[in-house]
DNA sequence: GGCCGCCTAACAAGCGCTTGGCCACGCACT
DNA sequence: AGTGCGTGGCCAAGCGCTTGTTAGGCGGCC
């Protein structure tokens, strides 16, 4: 709504809507190029790959819901109506988006409890690859933050729900290891803990710069001194 | 002719609607007596305020943007153009449910640094405020959630904005103070901080239920233990 | 010639909101 | 007692607009 954030080549090359004026030469001028150069057949669509980035851009911003097939075509240059040309439906994109980040994210988490450890450096891990995806998949983690209700909802995104279970049972059986070994205290509830932990964490993306001041390694420190320590001098 | 109308349209007129039924309790409950009592001219409207408890159950449950006004009157058995005869917006309905969040939560606020004391007191009372609004004000910490990007673009909600940077100012300033006098840790950022402590606490109205295991009081005396000392023992 | 990428043009559904009117009630006034 | 009238609460109908999605066609490149 508020946004507008195209440029204005689409205004030559869209040429707009009841505006008629022969659209012939409108291609050719734009995408005519297209450049794809010789070689490259473009292995299963680099302009789809282009594409989904374009709209992973948006979604960070405004999330899902708030984001409109006419606003990713705009970001693109082209009319929505041919997006589907490449995807079935606004929902295959976030998908993508959604299904790609769980997979990275899944496998370092399992990495990273398979390798062991003490509790507390397997804890230190895992918070430190959440943290690091902030940058990398600001996309995903917006929507996840956004829209998780109305995703999760539909048996399509059923994987969210299962792998946000499989996480919390990382953490929890973590936690517990912690406090039997006498390493953390006894008078924390650890599922409770693993929920505070994991909120603090992917809530950053909305404040987080890639460029800023803090690097997704600064955040970690910062975070996971105050949470083995706390904030008070000892 | 016309006359014929009488009686029952009004009862039919109720539930009308494609079939549909609606909540009914709430249709017979309502203009079948009127039942205002006697007296009670109703100061500024009762049945109001009704329909904005209605609308924050709806707001509660998905944020304000997911929320259709024929959501609102569907939950009261009226149709959408009815609500215009109170509201001037659905705008306004969120409005006044989050100004009077804002007021009670920054009067609470103020009262708690003005009382003064040590900083730890202080940051204790102030996290104590804030999970103790999570039950009574459930709607308004949603939409603040969910639809913040979009309503603090508008300037009819200023104040959130506004709110937001005195909060900010109250933390900072009491999280330095603690830091000169020894109780806090010089290596830590007193904003960064403060952000992470606000997200976790607004966060948890996500999965915070009433009347579940734990109420506002045991979640404020976890987090402020974590906060503190964290979770290892020493 | 076939495919890829895009446009044109529309669709049905849903959105927030408006306009105009009907009805029941309560108060005031004859 | 009756009449008149204001008012509060709602319905009926529909406005203008946006949403995701579809159908068919056209042009350039291999």
């Amino acid at each position: 709504m508020l946004v507008s954030v195209h440029f204005f080549e689409q205004a030559a090359g869209g040429n707009r809507h009841t505006g008629k004026v022969t659209t012939t030469s409108t291609n050719s001028g734009r995408s005519g190029g297209r450049t794809r150069a010789k070689g490259t057949p473009a292995l299963a669509s680099e302009r789809r790959e282009h594409l989904v980035r374009l709209a992973a851009e948006l979604f960070a911003e405004k999330g899902f819901q708030a984001t409109t097939v006419r606003n990713i075509a705009d970001e693109a240059g082209i009319l929505s109506g041919s997006l589907y040309h490449h995807f079935d439906s606004k929902e295959s994109i976030v998908d993508e988006i959604l299904s790609g980040f769980f997979n990275e994210l899944m496998a370092a988490n399992r990495a990273a409890v398979d390798k062991g450890g003490e509790p507390r450096e397997v804890i230190s891990a895992l918070v430190r690859i959440c943290f690091g995806t902030l940058e990398p998949h600001r996309a995903a983690i917006t929507v996840m933050q956004n829209d998780w209700n109305y995703l999760k909802a539909q048996e399509r995104f059923a994987y969210l729900t299962e792998s946000e279970d499989e996480v919390e049972k990382m953490w929890v059986t973590e936690i517990k290891k912690g406090q039997k070994t006498g390493l953390f205290r006894e008078d924390i509830d650890p599922k409770l803990t693993y929920r505070m932990i994991r909120d603090t964490i992917w809530v950053a993306v909305r404040w987080f710069q890639p460029g800023g001041r803090l690097n997704a390694k600064g955040l970690s420190d910062h975070y996971l001194k105050v949470l083995f320590d706390g904030i008070c001098t000892h």
